[in-house]
DNA sequence: GAATAAACGAGACGGTACGTCGCGTCTTTAC
DNA sequence: GTAAAGACGCGACGTACCGTCTCGTTTATTC
């Protein structure tokens, strides 16, 4: 008799699987080590101990390798404050953001940009990625709204958005280096805008 | 005999400048016609019809021909609008950003602000570019401070950067298009944030 | 109930039979069509609607291949005319080789003798099928020295091997076109180094 | 002042020079070692100390590398007997052919015939490498004839490609070994035809 | 008619070589 | 004597087949 996966377990466990997390995992590595350029298909190729041939068939080019990688990331979300208030609430999440940002989630991300700048596939698997995001932080602006703390009108995606918009400029354009203080004004001014009527549904 | 040019010229007429313009001319073309990713040296050298060697002799890469062709774009600067009103004046500029963005100029922007995640030269010319037109585009919000309609604590700048924010994230991280009523969303969001206090020099 | 074969027939009729044939006809549409050089076993195995492993199961390559089609190819065989003369009869033999040459057999024996020369199993098939073919034609020089045409020393196989030598220089070496004049011709040169003795058994 | 290779020397000595005589010395060499079927650009470029793109700028494929190292061959023409007897001068010939047909250049002829059966550029270069190399030893048929050996009618360079024809035979279709024996059998065989009338001018 | 052995279909995999492209350096040629 | 032309070393690209290897699915035979 065969032998069967146990019902219940997420992913196979044969010789493809093993290999994609061999593949995932020299990603990773060489990511973190030598940057997104550095990062080529038959380094990874090397790195993983796995043939040339055998990434191409699964994944189109380095970008694509770059999306599984953030598929696994995104697994772990970013964790979500309650405390009460939402002031508190998205200065808690803008220094989160933050801090996904730095270390190796942020160059991976800053390479992922850049990509989908020229590849259309990249930019969707982006947009989607956090629109899925945003929508889960969302849900912390729309307490705010249920608690009376911002206007009805407000609409939580766009809040969450204004939110993240100046820490994405710090990155890409003025390569300041993001802390908890930029965190901070960021979900403040958000806020402001917010309460302001700016960041209305038919706005 | 060498011929001369007259004085008073701005730019030399010689041979160097010949080359200079022919190279960035084709570099504009090879831009607009193919994008960013077509850009390589050998095609703009063919293009221009000049030895890859000359290019290599005074541009490092591709990059440094995208800041050659922006320092071009840089003399047409923004105009700023004075009407009296720094709401009026914000959200005018805005629109000209948008303007801005659309058409070549947005691609060269976009490709540059890629490249300058990998590369520091690419990325200090475009800081440069950029403190630049916001230290330009900061008077009419001084003129705002001036005339009593924002309080006197406001960072001029920082305005300026809370209104592109919104643009550069739409333009990067979500592709979507850009138009006068997102312009002036992101004015308005910005002078929200400057009275709610959220945008002061020593914040 | 299953279909059987009526007796008699010396194929079997099962689904090996048809593999056989399915490989066996695309390897022979393949050739003619694009010539050896894209016979690859992954396109025959394609075009016969077949899996990769079946073939290779099979045949060792596509020299393999080959021998299996010219093993059809081989039923066919050079008809021998008897018409009382050596010299007329050797003509003829000679032309049929010629018309044997053009067309798909011509191709297929092209690239037989030129893979023969790395591979030692084909070369091995290709020398058992000339062997034969040649034993075969020579009882017509068999039937020339009974009759005293020719002297009773010639070697009949050495004859048609001097028959078929020209016609394989202009085949491989030069390239030229083979007609029935060269035919002749070549038959002609056999038959005078025949009555010369160079062509003798224990030469 | 730079340096210039005296007149008369046949070859320039730059780096490209250099790089020819290395690339042709792998290719002899990987060809006598291992056979035609193990010369792939990429082993020919490491054991040249090349890289592979100046191989591949230079000659389209391993049947280019044969070529040139044809072309080089060829320098060292077979030597042309001068006895007073055209028997005796084409015996030697034909064992000349023997000898050069055994060793190196053999292999290189069989793999260039095997070649120049897909390949156009390939056969025309070998016709003509042929072509010329007949006509040179055509001079010892035209000697007989002038001498009253053979008839007047007879075409020289008809003799040559017979005396050639079964030597080729053997070396390309039976694979049978080539010594003296054969060589002077086949030389014997083509002066009989000619004798006979079958190798004449407008025959 | 069920059991079983053989052949098949499907396709991932580790490899090797292909032929191309662009980089940035270094020679050579020509003006 | 300088600058254009372009050969070169280098490294990666993405493709094509190679031949091997499971693994699950027919077929065909045998008991």
């Amino acid at each position: 008799m065969v032998h069967r996966p146990p019902p219940g377990t997420l992913r196979p466990q044969g010789r493809t699987e093993r290999v994609r997390q061999a593949v995932v995992s020299a990603t990773r590595g060489l990511l973190a080590a030598d940057g997104y350029d550095a990062l080529t298909i038959e380094r990874v190729a090397d790195a993983a101990g796995v043939a040339k041939s055998t990434v191409y068939r699964r994944w189109r080019d380095t970008a694509g390798l770059m999306m599984e990688l953030m598929r696994e990331v995104a697994g772990a979300a970013i964790p979500l404050a309650d405390s009460g208030s939402v002031d508190e609430d998205l200065r808690v999440l803008a220094i989160e953001i933050v801090k996904f940002f730095s270390g190796t989630s942020g160059a991976m991300v800053l390479a992922l940009v850049a990509e989908s700048v020229h590849n259309p596939d990249t930019a969707a698997g982006m947009r989607e990625f956090w629109a899925e995001r945003n929508e889960r932080a969302a849900i912390a602006v729309r307490r705010g709204i249920d608690r009376g703390e911002l206007p009805s009108e407000v609409d939580p995606v766009e809040v969450i958005r204004a939110l993240g918009a100046p820490l994405y400029y710090r990155m890409l354009v003025t390569h300041e280096p993001l802390d908890d203080v930029v965190a901070a004004r960021a979900a403040a001014a958000a806020l402001a805008a917010a309460r302001a009527g700016t960041l209305s549904r038919s706005d």
